[in-house]
DNA sequence: CCGGCGACCGACCGATCGGTCGCCTCCCGT
DNA sequence: ACGGGAGGCGACCGATCGGTCGGTCGCCGG
């Protein structure tokens, strides 16, 4: 009955192999913009070969969106529960989300692009509920993150939900702006020394900007 | 005859009410997603006689993105021409640019928009090659800026070319998150009230984050 | 009164879009 | 030995894509 059950285990299946190829395309070109029949060609099967495995070109993106959504919530969730103090913790956690954006070179991309697509995607799947639902997980556990903080007098007072937007901006965004941040920074956003400096960056500016003046 | 609304900004003729149209259909559907038949309908228009004014859909395209680069270079370059100290001056432009996307809901996300699809832009068009050249010279004008705070000390030491993808990410981005942005927020982030928010939190983490221990 | 011109239009073009259909092939449980 | 289902294929569908063409209309200078 579910296909997944059969084919479940580690392999290198057409399926995995469409959503990896289809996470560069839509990553490079948009929703609208790829073809299923590059998608096809791509990944080396048929066009009609892709509707074995996904209903239709929306339920796909959904697929795509929530894959890299599941990543990123696994990641979040095992930086939070290694304990430590507020600061501790969203040092660590934004950390790890900068590596995992720099080991993903699509992810970046397509995280910003559903953003600003999902007005349309009237669909009510059960792929984008999934979806929906990781988005709101990580962002509730950021956002408790964030406010315990506040509380035990570790950061000092801000707007949660605007110091949120702002960070995922400052931190998702320049490994989404691909020839332009290459063109400003000079060199390749993804490269190891780069990533390390922005670690670095990103780290100091939570310290200045969020750090209570008492917590030194 | 009506003088006033026809030269109002020099023209409120057909070419001005296209590139409205056009800029409000690709922020929310992106370039691929935008039909001509749907673009000329919205403006009143029969399909060929978008091409009475612009050449073909890129070059329409790049219209749209010209004019936003513009409005935002004009605007940047009057505010850094008031003088004050680097931190005064920084303060200000950014000010205006807040102001600037938020009066203009299209433009954060074109803006971003077209930073990630311009890896296939090929085009040598004139209108492009204007483009790039309002962007690079905004990108120095601010990177001036923060070089020139810095050299008086009123600067702590940054990487001038990560502070300033950070920097666009996080004004940007938050204008650009339609939905999501609002949901996070629980209120429209084009609210006057919530723009008034957004520069004092930006002030804040600039002062923060970038200000000299000394200068405080 | 006329000739030219810019704005505009509907009809049409080949290509491509997302998606369907029927058929084949291989593997696997019985 | 064989039935069936999963995976794959190419041909095909109606719709729509960006773009072209020939022509109409109204205005404006001579």
């Amino acid at each position: 009955m579910n296909a997944v059950a059969a084919e479940n285990q580690g392999e290198q299946s057409s399926r995995e192999r469409i959503l990896d190829a289809a996470e560069g395309l839509f990553a490079r070109r948009g929703y609208a913009g790829v073809g299923l029949r590059e998608l096809a060609d791509l990944v080396g099967l048929g066009k009609s070969s892709l509707f074995h495995h996904f209903e239709s070109k929306p339920q796909l993106y959904a697929a795509v969106c929530t894959r890299i959504l599941a990543r990123i919530a696994a990641r979040v969730d095992e930086s939070l529960a290694r304990g430590g103090a507020p600061m501790e913790r969203l040092e660590r956690v934004v950390d790890d989300l900068l590596d995992l954006l720099a080991a993903q070179p699509s992810d970046a991309r397509i995280l910003l692009r559903s953003l600003f697509e999902d007005d349309e995607l009237a669909g009510e799947t059960r792929e984008e509920r999934e979806g929906r639902e990781l988005t709101a997980h990580i962002m509730a556990s950021i956002s408790a993150l964030l406010r315990e903080g506040m509380e035990v007098g570790q950061f000092r007072s801000v707007h949660v939900p605007g110091l949120l937007l702002s960070l995922i901006g400052q931190t998702v965004f320049p490994f989404a702006s691909g020839e332009f941040g290459q063109e400003i920074l000079g060199k390749d956003p993804f490269d190891p020394a780069e990533v390390k400096r922005r670690k670095r960056e990103t780290r100091d500016l939570l310290r200045h900007g969020l750090l209570a003046p008492a917590g030194r």
